[in-house]
DNA sequence: TATGAATGAGGATTCATTCAT
DNA sequence: AATGAATGAATCCTCATTCAT
């Protein structure tokens, strides 16, 4: 089983990524990640200058695993809000479905300590994306009125409140009916009422 | 000006409670907090055995503080469940103003590393006080259906969204109309529709 | 023997002047330097922020040594520059006698590595002293013309190269007559032949 | 151009030989000598089985070149003491000027770390020989009496200081006069006056 | 034969904890 | 009781050396 050196770099994201969401950033040392990744020390800096680097590279590769699950969520347009919020639910879903530690890991609240600019703009660019969506749907008159940016936070907090109440954070382990549950519930808290 | 010892103990946790808020338990250095406190180094271990101790009274301190809030907003029993969100609501948003550093770390979720079993009790408990007023808010049909602790964990999540979504983690710079529209909005994620 | 903050210090100047000058400033370890000066290794950066602070230190330690034997060597006017030179040499003498260690470090040419701006101006000094010292005995017809750099270099390199040429470097270990010979030989190295 | 194995071996004793001088034994790393010499990290262990290997190659490397240097300036017998001294003064100038890392680095006083036998032998034989010259002239009546070894010490000693006061070490920066100036100051170091 | 990615012991530095004052 | 200097285990990172290609 020959490892490439993409094969490596790839593994000590992931490892370092379920160990940052377990135990935090700071949390983590550097020799747990290379045991985890199954790796000696000394190859982590072949493809990460240092702790902090990792952490950033870390953080863009989760973030940018929910940009990418709800852009594909969305790709196809919605017939309605309800439908679009739907989509969007669901490519949450699939996200903390498929990386359990990458939403854990984002929902940290601690990243301020080590984010780099970088990593800065791209959590810029997802909140963006999610205010886009709800301020169309607050023009076609579907979703509240109100600061969008607010909106967005309830929503994904909410979200996110779910996810915590589960240990694991397995959305695998909440059932269908639960989760249709939560998300008319999320609906209904971003809906405008009659 | 002799500081008494309680007065000590107290500083200590104030300084703690800011600087675990602030930059984690884990990014949190001894000497950082003994610092904060204005009082010596040693002086920390008169009051908590180690820093583990001294994160656990931590933690201790801010969930017993959000439980006395909550047990105050809602110690004069409400006219109907809508009343009791609102008390509810009053508490959380009391809470987060008067203990904006309490809020911030009862928010993270890296607790596991250093919670005892005793706190580990009082978070149930909390929890179990919530989802208490949920099913009562079920019976009384005003609630929606389901697990409660879902419930519980939507609302609660969405509004440590709100939150999280101003920095720094201040309640009093959202305007009353932005609280009351939040305020609205998870009501009608928690409130059966007719 | 209890020891005081100063007391320390100077222990690991000593120490750290000793393993450096032995086996240069790189291929010596923090925690041996600690070991010579009978200090646990976490002691070293109460006093010395890093271990290029350290070397720089010992620079400064071992540099000013010899320019304060030096002038006390030179603190009473010399009746002839033979006489003056007498001084002088008296004062490497004595410096690389007292401070066998402080000489051999500064013999070394690699302190370029770590030394930093104030302990080059430091050395500077020195070498400004010298000269001047050189300069006054070509105007007194004593010393030979030419630059009166290259006079210091060739003077400090023969007395270096006289202390380097016994092991381990105690002056203290040449006879009187081998040293009055060397003296004198230096001294034709720089005397105005008739 | 494929490189014959002569060539590769020869190109990391220069290499490794300029980085010594530069920034000393121990503060050079095995990749700094492979990339300067252009070779894969991996080589350098094809021709010297450690660094330590590679360190003592260097130091006969750079011995043996001033070995030689000296060895073909005296080969024609010299008419007079003074003019051995000139040839052997014009031995160490090309030598400097053809090698001036090979003769910083030979002025560094550490080699004690990592010299084996065979290294040290070496360097009791150029002794030796410098030593044997001193004591034809002594013989001769030209040159002071006294410890050869001592006057050897002197005259290397201040030849050397003369290198390290110009940066970087290169005669050819020096004019011929300040040269021919230091040669007669340097002989009237050893020679017995009238 | 030449390479350079992989390794892990070793080095500099930090920090929770102790203890003499 | 309060302090903060001293400590050394634990942490991040480096680098001499190996080995599969």
């Amino acid at each position: 089983m020959p490892r490439s050196s993409a094969d490596i770099a790839s593994r000590l994201l992931d490892s370092a990524l379920h160990l940052f969401a377990e135990r935090t950033y700071e949390g983590t040392q550097m020799p747990a990640v290379a045991h985890h990744a199954q790796v000696g020390v000394g190859s982590i800096y072949r493809y990460y200058p240092s702790k902090e680097a990792l952490g950033n590279a870390v953080f863009r590769y989760a973030k940018g695993g929910l940009l990418a699950e709800l852009t594909e969520a969305t790709a196809r347009p919605a017939s309605s809000p309800r439908k679009e919020f739907a989509q969007i639910w669901r490519g949450f879903t699939r996200f903390a479905g498929g990386s359990p530690a990458a939403f854990a890991f984002l929902e940290h609240q601690q990243h301020d300590t080590f984010l780099d600019a970088e990593s800065r703009v791209l959590a810029a660019e997802i909140d963006a994306f999610a205010a886009d969506i709800i301020e169309r749907g607050q023009r076609a008159g579907a979703i509240r009125p109100g600061d969008a940016a607010v909106l967005v936070a309830l929503a994904i907090g909410a979200f996110g409140g779910l996810l915590k109440s589960i240990r694991p954070l397995l959305v695998t382990d909440l059932s269908p009916e639960t989760l249709a549950d939560a998300e008319s519930a999320v609906w209904d808290l971003l809906h405008r009422k009659a």
